[in-house]
DNA sequence: GCATTGAGGATTGTTAACAATTTCGTTTGA
DNA sequence: TCAAACGAAATTGTTAACAATCCTCAATGC
């Protein structure tokens, strides 16, 4: 499931790997990043390498200018992150309904998984992981429901925790999504709904 | 100004152009688009071409699937247009208000020759030039009020615009636009949104 | 007759080399 | 001393060739 694009079939190693360290804040903003640097590093040509780097220009975490390259794009001004903010609650929220009312036993499965491994994560406290599984587990309900509008989610979502990663609570983290996935086991829509608020912020 | 990212600076007649196709119907549905056919049409090799192609898959656009390449995405469902078109309207509306705001002479400088661009597409009824002097007239003022979100605003306006092309009632386009410029350049904020909302459907 | 196999051609995926541009330190000149 | 010009190194942009995969279609076996 949840094939976004073949490109990114074979760029989805590298394309994860760069935006998990973006997020958990790796570089610092404005800081170029050179193609031959990660192509060594992963082993592979520059043309993988700038796969990579264009999707994540278009998702918004890198910035491109001709002939410089890509450097880590600036923050969201506090006006532009609470738009995408609700952008992304808007969105998700559609699809959360329409997930909760289709999903099956092995939705619930999937879903589960997920959130395990969130919990783990969160244990081992470490931010890279809690950020790429809190992105999954979202990220699963979204391609389920609406696999046309799961590039768009995730554009959205990734910018929108790149400027305050809120991702220090790690308890916190781990019971909002305990409670978000309950209540979708129960089919709860307005209680689902109201979980995904409370923690999409 | 409003520079995306630079693979697109070399990138972008190709991307526009078939961009523009996409969008005035050129291919049908699930129609494969090959690569080495339009690197020879645009007399470069297929490099350029596949980046052209990559962005458009961002932008929901295209598909690709692994080893077979790109085919042109299939139409949104009423419900996820209707959601695009909320987030877009959410996104464009924070957009006129700050460039509302802000804007100078200069700026309506722009939006006026935009709009008389716009005004003779329609006039010569020519529809791949009305969709791309909409998109153009509406992306300048989203540009100069937060450039940051402007490759979203495109991403969700270009696939908007894919599923129905309301594009067919030339004198309303125009009638539509002229509304909104005119309400910018009095600089009423509620004329204008007003107008806005009663264009992007 | 019909499914399976396999060869070939077509197409995408990857690479290394080359071209163009930028960057940065040094020299040069006033 | 300072600014402009120059050039070498670094980096991105582009290309063509090669590798891997997929698709077509005819041959094969049942």
């Amino acid at each position: 499931m949840s094939n976004l694009s073949s490109r990114i079939e074979f760029g989805e190693n590298i394309c994860d790997v760069i935006r998990r360290e973006l997020l958990s804040g790796k570089f610092a903003f404005d800081e170029p990043i050179r193609e031959q640097k990660l192509a060594n590093r992963f082993g592979t040509s520059r043309g993988p390498v700038r796969d990579a780097l264009l999707r994540l220009t278009q998702e918004g975490v890198l910035v491109y200018e001709a002939n410089k390259g890509v450097r880590v794009n600036s923050p969201l001004s506090d006006e532009e992150r609470s738009v995408v903010v609700e952008m992304r609650l808007h969105l998700e929220k559609f699809c959360l309904e329409k997930f909760l009312t289709r999903a099956d036993a092995s939705d619930f499965d999937q879903i589960s998984i997920l959130l395990e491994r969130l919990s783990s994560a969160c244990n081992r406290a470490s931010l890279p992981e809690v950020a790429e599984c809190d992105l999954a587990l979202h990220r699963y309900w979204v391609a389920q429901a609406s696999p046309h509008l799961e590039s768009t989610w995730l554009g959205l979502s990734v910018r929108m925790i790149m400027k305050y990663s809120r991702l220090t609570n790690y308890d916190e983290i781990e019971r909002e999504h305990s409670n978000i996935v309950q209540a979708i086991m129960e089919r709860d829509l307005r209680k689902a709904l109201f979980f995904l608020e409370a923690n999409v912020i």
